[in-house]
DNA sequence: CATGTAACTATGCAGCGCTAACTTTGCAAT
DNA sequence: ATTGCAAAGTTAGCGCTGCATAGTTACATG
């Protein structure tokens, strides 16, 4: 609420947004914190104080990255099952968030020591879950689970290699979010 | 063929062997060259005759990477069209090489750059295809390619979430490669 | 008004990839 | 055999990185 040069009123929402910007403007590199402090204005190590780490930082931006991907996914699913529709809202978010996308799934974020990201990313999985529960209602609780887990394969599978660009106009002529999203449904919907 | 300090041999083998191990022992870690060199008992820039840039040794080494899991591929396929026993023969190759196998689909390692890299992770494409053309010999070619690819798809999905530690106990009971597997298969073989 | 604490700065360390200039070595042509 | 040259390796050094430490400033609270 301030802008002295000291106590810069939120700094680490800052950090945040740049990072993210960062990331949006050039995808593939990772930013790193003393770039964003200088863009910030700050010194070099005042970042410290609101990020123990970088992990830390990367963390939080995944984080934000699982509640807009969880809020992408229940705008498309509120009114009525779809899973295509569902699918295409995920194909979406990796495209238009590539950087911020593969720092969700990268490596060095660890779900499994944050409790936060757990709960996130969780929340997203279950979006699906519900979805294909809904699909598939007469299934039993072993096979939607095991066909949950297979559509998040498939969905996030062509994402990701859509991301790295490992799909060649070759491969597939319509590479777009939407025609991914169909081949994905269809899998997972069983058609022949 | 001569251990005089000067011309170590074959640096160029040994850094790539080197990395490698290191990428098993410590998979969350990318190998820095100074500390490959320093193992090799060579200066710091002595790799740098062999590789112009690190990214070029990480290409060099996705390219073993998908020579060896097009190898293990084919000894899989080599009798009877089975998506199962390929499938699982993908996900043991993706938890046995865990570093390796992030490498090959990390974000730095662009197909689209190096030619040698882009023929080995076609040829671990193809030999899916083929086996997806013989499985569903009746359907038309677009159809194959999207099976293919939707099967590459499922498959490398999964593989990655299990390799990033994101299917937790409570998602799926039994996390093995051939359970991975047998879910795969079982989505793209389209059985109910 | 005193004081403690959160936010920030300054300094410095070790590691990184990479460049540039130089040295050693082995091979190949004369 | 000698020479010349290119490949392979060395040393030195630049700029960048994350991070630890110690000191400084500003604000909030008694």
């Amino acid at each position: 609420m301030n802008d002295s040069a000291y106590h810069h009123g939120d700094l680490r929402v800052a950090l945040l947004d740049a990072a993210e910007d960062d990331l949006r403007r050039i995808p593939d590199a990772v930013p790193s914190i003393r770039a964003l402090a200088a863009r910030l204005g700050v010194s070099a190590t005042a970042p410290h104080a609101h990020f123990r780490t970088k992990s830390d930082l990367m963390t939080a931006l995944a984080v934000r990255g699982f509640e807009r991907l969880a809020s992408d996914l229940k705008e498309t699913r509120h009114d009525t099952p779809d899973l295509t529709a569902l699918a295409e809202a995920y194909m979406v978010f990796a495209a238009d968030n590539l950087g911020l996308y593969r720092l969700m799934f990268a490596t060095g974020t660890r779900v499994e020591y944050d409790e936060k990201l757990r709960q996130v990313s969780r929340a997203a999985y279950d979006m699906l879950r519900d979805t294909v529960r809904e699909v598939f209602p007469e299934a039993t609780a072993i096979e939607q689970k095991e066909r949950t887990l297979a559509a998040w394969g498939v969905v996030h599978g062509l994402a990701s290699l859509a991301a790295e660009g490992r799909i060649s106009a070759d491969t597939l002529d319509d590479r777009s979010p939407r025609n991914l999203a169909r081949i994905a449904a269809w899998l997972v919907e069983g058609r022949t």
